[in-house]
DNA sequence: GTATAATGTGTATGTAAGACACAAAGGTTC
DNA sequence: GAACCTTTGTGTCTTACATACACATTATAC
């Protein structure tokens, strides 16, 4: 292999990660605002270089650690971005990631090394000048996370250990934009087999309080508090 | 962005074509002969370096032109293999495609500069000790084309412009590996509204001649003939 | 104890999937 | 041309799943 030859020299790969989340019935998605050229001052999705000695997954978490504070994320890959033009640096591909967190409990670095602010932003409330291309990376992702949600783990780091149906169904319908009628959700998700009733009752006050349900099997997706 | 900073300099991409066909009831898969270092008279699937100013999908079709002589196929990405190991050479991440053609009118090259050979291979007659992580590459498009093949428009280009439903049936069972009834077949198919009933009949002879049916709309993936 | 606000439950209907057997078309053979 | 061979083409019944829909229950607040 001709390592030098000018037509592929001096590639770079990126990670990209859209990192969802639900709050108030909103769906959110994490976005970073740069301090450094190019794109000084505009919101990004968090990313960043994939070192030699990592894969991209493994890059893609420490990025996320750096830059976010937000650690043991469950990510899935969805899709690699490789437009030439994409950055006006140098020739950068990103493969792209997507995630899903609870946030309650999460509190987000506001500023580092490279970033002087980080925020959870509405969908309908994300800037349409985002760095680099990360408006049609994040379009797609909203895209792929939809088709993914009914059928991949992907949700379980969403809702907190233990959690009521009626929580979970908001979940659902705040991601598909849409309603579920409350038995046919009810029925459909019990008979997946991808959750069990504690036994367990929720502590609210003002009217009957839901069960308490929990995945059935690995805790590993829990998310680490910072 | 630190452009020569040792940890991200001297990064590759490559793109990989997973190149699938199904002839005499057996699913097969293109691979070429290395005639270069590393791996010299490996096996390997068709696969290249992305040049500056192309994206990764230009890149495929003009590697499988160069390496294979088939143009106009219609593929899709599926995944990004970014073991940091998987070349010894240099660090390079590989965009693994998807594609699937009716090789039945295309004559592949033999030999080209970095290659000596290439060939369809039955799936179970592949070699183990592919180069590099093809392997590993090949057995993740296999699963992932086998779920797209439901789907997704990736088996028009199976099939020849005017085709019978049980030529049809035959290529999915080949493909998926069970039998399918040919009337649930049939009434499921259609219902799709994916084809339609051109009112030709097969040229045959021995028994009952079928219909032609072709799919809707557009022959934009037709492949060319070399 | 009465009102309020949310949770929890069953049935009936429509739609898609899966199992299953025989007639029809054309060619070949005698 | 009659009988036969090979493959295509077709309908119904059953089962599972998706959808539509209304009322009783549990707790707190007043």
């Amino acid at each position: 292999m001709d390592i030098g030859n000018p037509r592929y020299k001096n590639q770079g790969i990126h990670v990209v990660c859209t990192l969802f989340t639900v709050r108030d019935g909103e769906v959110k998605v994490l976005l970073v605002q740069r301090s450094n050229k190019p794109y000084t001052d505009k919101w990004m999705l968090p990313s960043g270089a994939v070192y030699n000695d990592e894969d991209c997954e493994t890059a893609m978490k420490r990025e996320m650690i750096e830059k976010t504070g937000i650690s043991g994320i469950y990510v899935e890959q969805f899709h690699t971005f490789s437009n030439p033009k994409r950055s006006p640096l140098m020739r950068m591909i990103a493969v792209g990631y997507i995630g899903i967190v609870n946030s309650e409990n999460i509190k987000i670095k506001k500023k580092t090394e490279k970033t002087q602010n980080s925020e959870w932003f509405n969908l309908a409330d994300v800037p349409c000048d985002l760095a680099y291309d990360h408006r049609e990376i994040l379009l797609e992702a909203i895209e792929i996370m939809k088709k993914r949600i009914m059928k991949t783990p992907i949700v379980r780091s969403l809702l907190p250990k233990y959690f009521t149906l009626p929580e979970l169904q908001n979940v659902y319908e705040a991601i598909l934009n849409k309603k579920f009628d409350r038995r046919n959700f009810r029925k459909k998700f019990l008979q997946l087999n991808l959750i069990e009733n504690t036994g367990l009752m929720q502590d609210i006050k003002g009217h009957r309080p839901a069960n308490l349900y929990k995945f059935i099997g690995t805790d590993e997706y829990d998310v680490d508090i910072f």
